[in-house]
DNA sequence: TGTACATCAGTGAACGCGCGTTCACTGATGTAC
DNA sequence: TGTACATCAGTGAACGCGCGTTCACTGATGTAC
């Protein structure tokens, strides 16, 4: 904390709007989060908070950006603590934290990579960044595998050109040189992955979640690693 | 069309309902579904709406119901017109129907299988039976390879007990005979699958969607039906 | 150090809007005799 | 076949509600001289 004391205030009012906002997220969806209803919990008049937000669609991208870095900062403290794993160990690692992340916070969750809300457009410039950098987590661990000499690169046709030309555009943006085939595991691998966590996290495994979800997951993940070659 | 004017004439409104209410989950989602704004495209006035449908939350459950039943006969369908095929082939007209209709109704896709509607409870006794016909779809096409003797049964430890009940849970409701690892596999697929489509009908790809997404779909159906065994 | 002015956070009233749901009603359709 | 009554679809007004956003305002904080 440093500047003035109103400089002091301002940064504090904006992570309670924050705060509140993702408390609101978790009650009752993004499609109803309201301006007025943060307003009233963090104490004030409606309109005060135009001080700090534009609009309701900037609520919404701030707590979108606020989400993205939350969970891969989650993602990525989780690496940290085991740098000198194996690939596969490294992935399952990036796996659970996801996992244990999406389920904490459900409705950000479902923000980020559920269905996108009606009517609101995410602005790519203040979205893509921080949007990329668990995929960029998980290219990282094939990457270093690819580079140890350990990663199984699967059998593959040659890709059709548009999406050849898509994979060396991932190639470039991330700054990975992993072959074709490599990179359109790893695509599936993180469509899976997050498939296996929104099954999870939305309920589609039916009430009991097949008897032992934490289970089912770890064997998921086996599996995942060795679609992924690591 | 049968039975007396009166009930024709409202077999044709409830059908106009159910067609005029997915119009509108496509324009502004689940979350904003307004009963009013449905009786105002049907030219009638909002209140006369409660003469076939008790309240917004039925009027979701009718859309749920419809959604379901939609995708599984398509779903269906392709499956019937390839009766001989092999399981593999089967797996794959499965994942590329399931697909085309995701893409085609996005909305109706985002209610079955995105975040649950903030404030809904779908009532189980009503969804359950049509929302699981897919994954039973897909279940049989294993069941049948593994008649015929063609399955691959991956290597897998013992589960624990509490997933193993919950395996032999999904034996009981779907009448399959298939091992532990089987199902833990068919399991994977059936969430990759709908991580990959999500993945797609979200627009999590980007933009561009890597270029070629049905080039990439097919790239990863052949390795899900690998992972399945088929 | 003191004063005059500028900046800024928060107030409270107001706007126009759409929502779900209820209710007493009218007039057409269906049915029992 | 005709009549009397019951059923039912749709109307229109009303209820109480919460929403996003604007605007003129007050009073506190910050800054230039």
């Amino acid at each position: 904390m440093t500047g003035t004391p109103r400089e002091q205030a301002r940064a504090q009012t904006m992570a309670d709007i924050t705060r509140i906002g993702r408390d609101h997220l978790a009650r009752y969806g993004a499609a109803a989060l309201s301006l007025r209803a943060v307003a009233r919990d963090l104490g004030m008049v409606s309109s005060a908070v135009y001080r700090y937000v534009a609009s309701r669609d900037e609520l919404l991208t701030l707590l979108l950006v606020d989400g993205y870095d939350d969970l891969a900062d989650a993602v990525a403290a989780a690496l940290d603590d085991v740098p000198d794993a194996a690939p596969g160990e490294r992935f399952r690692v990036l796996g659970r934290a996801l996992r244990s992340w999406a389920l904490a916070e459900p409705a950000t969750y479902a923000l980020l990579y559920g269905a996108p809300v009606p009517g609101y457009r995410a602005p790519a410039e203040r979205t893509t960044e921080p949007g990329t950098r668990v995929v960029r987590l998980l290219l990282d661990v094939a990457a270093r595998a690819h580079e140890a000499g350990t990663l199984v690169v699967p059998q593959d046709e040659a890709a059709p050109p548009a999406l050849a030309a898509g994979l060396e555009g991932v190639r470039e943006q991330f700054g990975v040189a992993l072959p074709d085939a490599v990179l359109t595991r790893g695509v599936l691998v993180w469509a899976a992955l997050f498939g296996c966590v929104s099954f999870e996290v939305f309920g589609q495994y039916g009430p009991d979640g097949l008897g032992d979800p934490a289970a089912l997951f770890e064997r998921h993940l086996a599996a995942l690693a060795a679609d992924l070659g690591v």
